[in-house]
RNA sequence: GCGGGCGUGGUGGAAUGGUAGACACACCGGACUUAAAAUCCGGAGGGGGUAUCCCCGUGCGGGUUCAAGUCCCGCCGCCCGCACCA
């Protein structure tokens, strides 16, 4: 039989073409069915696709396809993270205008998507960067600031001075700018907060209730919160040397090793610190050290512990008539607790270090539970595990937790200054959410600045602000503020003279909340709240690991602040969190050393080795080692070569063989042409079957023989199999339950040629099965072999094929024997015989007779239907 | 330093405490072909034996169990996240 191959060039587009025309992806909110959300990340629109797009899309629209198929109303949408800094650095290099870069970029990668065959609902498509999009994002920053949740205050950033912008910290190497290569200093600017730190405790105690999401995820989450409950500690200063200061607050998570305190350290930052520089010279150098330490975060590990002694001294608010000398330290933290600590070297590391280096007492309070009060001691290493409080007056004998209790209850008893000098607090390392940006591509933050009546919301009525189109980017710094006339508008409280914001928000608020948008993509309002509170929360969230923190974060803090606001009612956005790993590739070096892309290269294997040579120059390749693919080292596939080589649908199927989608997947050359042979192998499967109906229309079909019956069960266990694994996300195993399918149905359609009677039904109901199995991921492929075979309508909207529980259940076993453990034999018995009557079939084995030689087995375990162990 | 994860053939990887290596890639042999590609059939963890078979084997060392890749203890190695957070 020959069947023409199948030819994904012709038929991909064609059906991209029948589910456009027939809006088969096309979703409804008034649809009774149950709705299903999935959704993968939105890119952002860089210019083209890249391979870790194909591998996210693709197991997102298997998700979509399968619960489709399942009889869901699913939701599926897709949109562009359209405002950011490389937009504005192409509009600098190729002298265009951000947005016609932005949106060109859109098309191509639209096109590159729509490429793919991906079941998404392209009306509800939407653009950050479009007013239609930024103005709701105005409103509920307006809606924010009303409820409190917006903030306005100080801040220290890291500024380029050459290209006169805030830096992430992600963009200062080695304290430089990463574009100017200028030394990066530390400013104070005023800027806007999101409240999030207010809302940590929620935060926190919201990831309890996220079952679905990765472990690993929630325990990053976790540790970014980083809660921590300690004392706020009063000591009192002896003699306050001129300052405003009679005391000076720290806080500590160990007030039990408080009799072992030998100093309190300030940070260079806290207030106390600055008046004190005043008269200080050395002060005043030594600030300005660790300002610029302060950027290189680097190198902050291996930094050593300084400071510098103030001439201060306090109180010891534990053992009558002792002071502690007042140090500023470079190791100690204006942004965290007080910016003061104390100095308990014996139980912390970095104390220890310190008292080292000036000549601190070091006194143990804190003894292991195998070591002798008189003889430990303490001297290169803190103790800081578990023990027995010693040394330490009215705390000794204790444990550590309740020395911790004793302490507290003690210093919230007492006073300094008229006030509690102990006070039970927590702290979290969570820091509020800084969202201004000093540029010109981003959502402008909707306020105005009057002279007169002060920071004033731009009124609603008045939005959007939409950016000016008419920009230069000739000078650094913020394009909008260098604007002739944007920021310059009128008071809308006084009607004078006033100025606008000129800051954009940092692009991971528009990320914040896109998810809810797409439920009412052309709604007027930010969102439709019956209509959002129906689809909410995305079922099944899908995207690199790389967001685990601060996009799915900001997420979660940010669905809170719009039930605050009356846009959502609900906590937490993402019901399923699934994070895929990357897409990586080998490397190649030229004998110059220069990275080689894998198009000029030609891999060749000679009996266990592999080498490789330029295609052009033949000159020899180095094989480097297997790396995430990035430009840098130049080992990228293109996803469009790979399209309009092999189609798209052999490429989602590469993706989601072999590795399981949380792991890193390794592109290959024969990977790919391995699917594709697949794809071939099916499409001769259906073409074969077809030929072989053709040929027996005038045999009379009989009952299933066994034969026939054993099929029926393999395929019904396979379509059972294949939808658990794609619920579990688990697609590399999907995908090898398919193989296994095919195999057996290719072995079949040999035999069933020849004697087709008993058999035929089973073959045709197993290929039909098979194309709807393949369909989330070989969309078009099974189009075609869908339509060949006579079916109705389109493959992408038939049911699920329906399980029938008989034929999971097998009325045979076979039964591994082992003897001591290993594995001897096997027996096929009735299912569910009873462990005498297996004792009895098993010792009366050959092999097992043999294998106990006479002697009398000690114990036989039996686990019904599962394995037999004779112990001897 | 703290937190999390991983370690199985030549390779990617399967395996509710119950037959280790499913499925795939690469490889080898055979069929078809003038030939090649494609396809089909078969082989294959390592070692030993003519063979029914036997021994060894999931990073290393112990332990629990009738039974351990899986559970426990101790190491080694690799990866990821956070990082002077008091």
């Amino acid at each position: 039989m020959s069947v023409e191959r199948y030819n994904p060039r012709e038929m991909e587009p064609k059906w991209q073409q029948v589910w456009d025309q027939a809006k088969s992806f096309v979703t409804s909110d008034d649809d009774p069915r149950e709705p299903y959300y999935v959704l993968e990340m939105f890119p952002y629109p860089s210019g083209r696709i890249h391979m870790g797009h194909v591998r996210n899309y693709s197991m997102g629209d298997v998700v979509a396809r399968y619960h489709r198929a399942r009889g869901k109303n699913v939701l599926h949408p897709m949109g562009w993270d359209a405002f950011g800094l490389p937009a504005e650095n192409a509009a600098i290099e190729n002298k265009t205008h951000p947005g016609t870069w932005t949106r060109a970029n859109i098309a191509s990668m639209k096109a590159q998507l729509q490429s793919m065959g991906l079941a998404i609902d392209w009306t509800r498509e939407i653009a950050t960067c479009e007013p239609e999009y930024y103005q709701h994002q105005q409103a509920m920053f307006i809606d924010m600031m009303a409820a409190g949740l917006v903030t306005r205050k100080q801040s220290k950033v890291n500024w380029d001075p050459i290209d006169m912008t805030v830096l992430a910290n992600e963009q200062v190497i080695d304290g430089r700018g990463w574009r100017s290569g200028a030394p990066v200093e530390q400013r104070e600017l005023t800027q806007w907060f999101f409240k999030i730190s207010d809302m940590a405790e929620d935060l926190l105690a919201g990831l309890d209730t996220l079952t679905e999401w990765p472990d690993k995820v929630r325990t990053m989450q976790r540790n970014w919160i980083g809660k921590s409950e300690g004392l706020r500690l009063k000591f009192a200063l002896v003699d306050s040397k001129g300052t405003d200061a009679t005391a000076i607050e720290v806080f500590t998570t160990r007030p039990d090793t408080i009799f072992g305190a030998s100093f309190i350290a300030l940070s260079a930052d806290h207030p106390l610190t600055t008046q004190l520089a005043n008269a200080n010279a050395a002060l005043t150098d030594f600030i300005a050290e660790c300002h610029a330490q302060g950027t290189a975060t680097e190198t902050l590990e291996k930094a050593e512990k300084k400071g510098v002694f103030t001439g201060l001294q306090v109180q010891h608010p534990a053992i009558e008539g002792a002071t502690l000398p007042v140090y500023v330290a470079n190791f100690v933290l204006m942004d965290y607790g007080t910016g003061a600590i104390f100095g308990c070297p014996a139980h912390d590391q970095r104390d220890l270090d310190f008292a080292r280096r000036y000549d601190l007492p070091v006194k143990p309070v804190v003894l292991p539970p195998d070591a002798n009060a008189d003889s430990f001691a303490v001297t290169n290493e803190a103790f800081t595990d578990a023990g027995t409080i010693f040394n330490s007056g009215f705390l000794d004998g204790l444990s550590i937790d309740a020395a911790k209790q004793a302490a507290a209850s003690h210093f919230a008893a007492r006073t300094v200054d008229g006030q509690p000098q102990g006070k039970v607090e927590i702290n979290y390392r969570l820091r509020d959410w800084g969202v201004s940006r000093q540029r010109y591509w981003g959502c402008p933050i909707p306020v105005i600045h009057c002279e007169v009546c002060g920071t004033l919301p731009v009124p609603k009525k008045d939005l959007p602000v939409v950016l000016p189109e008419d920009v230069s980017f000739d000078k650094p710094g913020n394009a909008l503020d260098h604007h002739p006339t944007w920021k310059h508008v009128r008071c809308p409280q006084c009607g004078g003279e006033a100025r606008r914001e000129t800051d954009t928000m940092d692009t991971f608020v528009d990320s914040s909340w896109y998810y809810t948008r797409f439920t009412a993509p052309h709604a007027a309002t930010p969102t439709v709240p019956a209509i959002a509170n129906r689809w909410l929360p995305v079922d099944q969230y899908i995207g690199g690991v790389e967001h685990a923190i601060l996009h799915l974060l900001y997420s979660r803090y940010f669905t809170r602040a719009m039930k605050a606001t009356g846009h959502v009612g609900l906590d937490e956005p993402f019901k399923g969190l699934f994070t895929q790993g990357m897409v990586t590739h080998e490397t190649y070096k030229s004998p110059t050393g220069d990275w080689v892309a894998p198009v000029d290269v030609a891999v060749e294997t000679f009996g266990e080795g592999r080498r490789a040579r330029h295609l052009k120059s033949g000159a020899p390749i180095t094989i480097g080692s297997i790396e995430k693919m990035s430009k840098s080292k130049k080992n990228v596939i293109d996803p469009d070569e790979i399209v309009a080589t092999y189609g798209a649908d052999t490429a989602r199927w590469f993706m989601l063989s072999d590795s399981p989608p949380e792991r890193d997947v390794q592109w290959t050359e024969s990977g790919v042409e391995g699917a594709s042979r697949f794809q071939q192998r099916i499409w001769r499967l259906v073409g074969d079957t077809i030929e072989i109906i053709k040929q027996s229309s005038d045999v009379v079909r009989e009952k299933d023989d066994n034969e026939g019956l054993a099929l029926r069960k393999i395929i019904h266990r396979a379509v059972h199999n294949v939808g658990n694994e794609i619920e579990g996300l688990r697609f590399n195993r999907a995908v090898a339950q398919i193989y296994e399918l095919t195999n057996a149905l290719v072995r079949a359609s040999g035999i069933c040629a020849v004697a087709p009677a008993s058999r035929l039904a089973a073959l045709e109901l197993g290929v039909t099965h098979l194309i709807q199995l393949i369909a989330p991921m070989m969309p078009h492929l099974a189009e075609t072999c869908w339509e060949a075979l006579g079916q109705p309508g389109l493959v992408a909207d038939a049911r699920w094929p329906e399980v029938d529980p008989v034929m999971l259940v097998d009325d045979e076993v076979t039964l591994p024997i082992q003897v001591n453990g290993k594995r001897r034999g096997e027996i096929t018995l009735a299912k569910g015989m009873a462990a005498a009557e297996v004792e009895n079939l098993v010792l009366s084995m050959d092999e097992i007779v043999r294998m106990l030689d006479g002697k009398a087995p000690k114990k036989i375990v039996i686990v019904p239907d599962r394995i037999v162990n004779v112990v001897v």
